[in-house]
RNA sequence: GGCCCCGUAGCUCAGCAGGAUAGAGCAUCAGAUUCCUAAUCUGAGGGCCACUGGUUCGAAUCCAGUCGGGGUCACCA
């Protein structure tokens, strides 16, 4: 429904995705050809690409058609490329076309071709560069769901930004988007919590305690403890562990998930579902689950071989019930019971994406932390057979975060009390430089954190240089004294603002591949190109007065001019939406 | 040992469904700088895209293998 009315909201006459516009004159222009018999019919055009040029002097669009299509059509890529050019040629859009090196076709598109994107983002506003390509399908993007025993620490908050910022960009792509954390509230570690918690409560009462090994002694538990205290009086003094042990779990695990829960919300994080993994087991969830898969005959009882390679040296062969992942690519069977019959943490999660799955989502997205690599396959196999196929599931994992203080290297210790939590790093650099510097790192590479370089005002800083660019188009116009205004955008005629404006007009084609290949990281790398590309124009007028953005006594160019550094200012506003970064009027 | 990720300029990293002569920032070197917003600007040098094969019109990109770095490895979540 959601993906309906968009489709519908954004369906308009003016040039949107000029990119698009184009590969669709050139497959047309190809069916006239094939009707004109000139060429075969039912050419597969799926690989005919419409993209800028590597080299901005071959022109502004590049079309391999013609080589692409020379095999199949069995044709010379040079005749082909000719009839093509002769079609493109007709178009009132295109000012030259030629053929070039083994059979690409260069494009330069009229000035008011490119002009004409000014007043399409002017209309739309941020809601310029949405796409329809996500057809208003069904995504769940799960990611975060860290353990609910304590505070998230920046390796969480690198997952919360990369998963935040793809879900928005797939909705921005028209997708339908669930942002979902599983939380891992059904094994052992809670019970490790309640026991932690209950000894503060004890604390809390005036008892001296301990924290031994295999609990967790962190002050943050003391808050909840005394909470545990104001409940509870001192009813649960003096008694044993059966009595109170599922009271404080249900009572810590909240109180953790309540602190995560704001703790997100200060990375601008929100969640549209809390998904338990308690609410699976006693329910018959994780037997239906089982159920579905051992109806397909991928259960069985069985004995793994012994791990390759070296043995643990406590390994022996056992006989436990086994899913059959082998048949759906992964490399080994794996265990869904123990050998003392409980089930193994891989079942709830294969009930879990068995619920999503039976939610009904088209395609399910988890991010993980490189550490969890290892599971990849096995889940993948897993949806893959509960799924028979139907629902894709990418897992995206995200590497570590090295932090950095003064470029010496920050050494992370919960004992020492260094250790740095989300909410350090939000009271410290604050919500957009977390978020914009996490993502200026592709998800699957390193990424060195350094806590006084991300708060350099200096153009040696992505963050400030894109928020600056966005601030000092807004101090241009409020000092202008002349409305933006797209009616004289024909005195727009410096290479240096056409390239500008064909900057602009790459942002629609650019969300549909970062959304194709969920890598929000292109959107940050985008914005910092455009945010160049202004102040380098900017920088210009230095040498060139007759180009700089106000011009007095000619308010007509003004005017034109703010509309486009205008156009520039909205498209950055939309991209640091995506990437869930407020947009500064001001820098201070 | 198996599996996964990574290897691109001195450094940190991009590189778009495989496209033309591989890019940016920093650093280095050479110039400019009483400028609408100050957080400077312009230019230059710098590369066997780890290596070897394969796929094809065409490979940094896809596939296989080798080397190097990291992660992970049956009942723990």
């Amino acid at each position: 429904m959601v993906g309906l009315h968009r489709e519908a909201a954004f369906t308009q006459s003016r040039p949107m995705n000029l990119f698009a516009d184009i590969r669709t004159l050139v497959t047309d222009s190809l069916a006239a050809l094939a009707a004109e018999g000139r060429l075969p019919d039912g050419l597969d055009l799926r690989n005919v690409t419409v993209e800028p040029p590597r080299d901005a002097s071959h022109g502004d669009m590049a079309t391999n058609a013609a080589m692409v299509l020379a095999k199949p059509a069995q044709l010379k890529p040079r005749d082909i490329a000719e009839a093509l050019a002769e079609k493109l040629r007709a178009d009132a859009r295109v000012e030259t076309v030629e053929v070039a090196g083994p059979g690409f076709i260069n494009l330069r598109l009229t000035a008011d071709t490119w002009r004409a994107i000014i007043p399409t983002v002017l209309e739309q506003g941020t809601n310029f560069g949405r796409s329809t390509l996500g057809q208003g399908k069904r995504v769940n993007v799960e990611y975060v769901s860290a353990n609910p025993t304590g505070p998230l620490h920046v390796g969480h908050t690198r997952g919360a930004v990369f998963g935040d910022a793809l879900a928005s960009l797939l909705d921005f792509a028209g997708f339908d988007v669930t942002r979902e954390y599983y939380i891992n509230d059904g094994g052992a570690q809670v019970d490790v919590l309640a026991r932690s918690v209950y000894l503060r409560y004890l604390e809390a009462h005036g008892k001296a305690v301990e924290f031994p090994e295999g609990t967790y002694p962190g002050d943050y538990l003391v808050a909840v403890g005394e909470a545990l205290k104001a409940k509870y009086s001192d009813s649960l003094m003096d008694q044993p562990e059966d009595i109170w042990l599922a009271e404080v779990r249900n009572f810590a695990t909240k109180a953790m998930l309540d602190m995560i829960r704001d703790d997100l919300k200060s990375l601008g994080v929100v969640m549209d579902e809390w998904f338990s993994e308690k609410s699976l087991y006693g329910t018959g969830r994780i037997e239906a689950a089982l159920k579905s898969l051992d109806d397909k005959g991928l259960i069985y009882q069985g004995t793994l071989e012994p791990p390759k390679g070296k043995l643990p040296e406590d390994w022996e062969p056992r006989e436990q019930t086994l899913f059959r992942s082998t048949a759906h690519g992964d490399d080994v069977d794996r265990p869904v019971k123990k050998s003392d019959g409980g089930w193994t943490y891989f079942a709830p999660d294969i009930a879990y994406h068995f619920d999503k799955v039976e939610r009904g989502f088209d395609m399910l997205i988890d991010v993980f932390g490189a550490d969890h690599g290892g599971y990849v396959k096995r889940m993948k196999a897993a949806v893959s057979a509960l799924s028979g196929g139907t629902v894709p599931l990418d897992i995206k994992l995200t590497q570590l975060v090295k932090l950095y203080n003064k470029g010496e290297p920050f050494k992370m210790s919960k004992r020492a009390g260094t250790f740095v939590t989300l909410r350090d790093m939000i009271d410290k650099v604050g919500k957009d430089v977390t978020r914009f510097t996490m993502l200026t790192r592709k998800n699957d590479a390193p990424l060195d954190f350094h806590f006084d370089k991300v708060l350099e005002q200096s153009k040696d800083n992505p963050v400030f240089y894109v928020q600056y660019a966005h601030a000092r188009v807004h101090s241009v116009m409020s000092k202008a004294g002349v409305a933006p205004d797209a009616a004289h955008l024909g005195l727009l005629q410096h290479p240096a603002e056409i390239a500008l404006i064909q900057k602009v007009a790459e942002f629609p084609r650019l969300v549909e591949q970062a959304a194709d290949s969920h890598e929000p990281h292109r959107v940050a790398f985008y914005l910092y190109d455009l945010a160049g590309a202004l102040h380098g124009l900017w920088n210009r007028g230095n040498d060139e007065p007759e180009i700089r953005f106000i011009q007095e006594d000619k308010p007509a160019e003004t005017a034109a001019r703010l509309a486009m550094i205008r156009a520039v200012q909205v498209v950055i506003a939309a991209g640091l939406g995506i990437l869930g970064v407020t947009p500064m009027n001001e820098m201070r």
